[in-house]
DNA sequence: ATTCTGACTTGCT
DNA sequence: AAGCAAGCCAGAA
């Protein structure tokens, strides 16, 4: 879970990712199982980066997700004033527009993480000096 | 070993 | 645009 946090926090404010595109990027599990580790421990990351392929929001955070979408201008399709005010209307993020795409440095990064979960999966040891990025 | 469940996706009405 | 059925993956019961 630890791996899927780590891809969180290289999201950058204002952009977001898909719970399928994080499964992607670290070559292991799918959306199901990154919707999972965000329940239980997506409050020490900003949880907020993630969310359904279609642009909604996560189930019961709504409301605190519109508010961080404002704050750092991730680009928004609908009515968001209107649900923010009487919490009616459809909205959603601008998936097309705000998805992450990581740059060469990031790839690096994600490289280093996947292949911690690797070998976390196969059960064998990891350096210390490995273990935190 | 089997069944159930879910911060998921996609494809088809 | 909105709802529904299936497929999918792992952890829990």
């Amino acid at each position: 879970m630890t791996a899927v946090l780590a891809v969180v926090d290289l999201v950058p404010s204002g952009s977001a990712v898909a719970y399928g595109d994080v499964a992607e990027l670290l070559g292991a599990g799918g959306p199901r199982q990154v919707g999972a580790v965000m329940s239980h421990y997506g409050s020490s990351v900003a949880w907020w980066r993630v969310l359904r392929a279609s642009g909604e929001a996560p189930p019961g955070h709504e409301v605190a997700a519109l508010q961080h979408y404002l704050a750092e201008a991730t680009p928004l399709h609908g009515a968001y004033e209107a649900f923010l005010r009487t919490g009616e209307g459809r909205w959603r993020v601008d998936l097309a527009a705000a998805r992450w795409t990581p740059a060469d440095t990031d790839f690096d990064l994600l490289d280093v993480i996947s292949d911690q979960l690797e070998r976390r999966l196969h059960k064998l040891s990891v350096p210390d000096d490995e273990m935190t990025v």
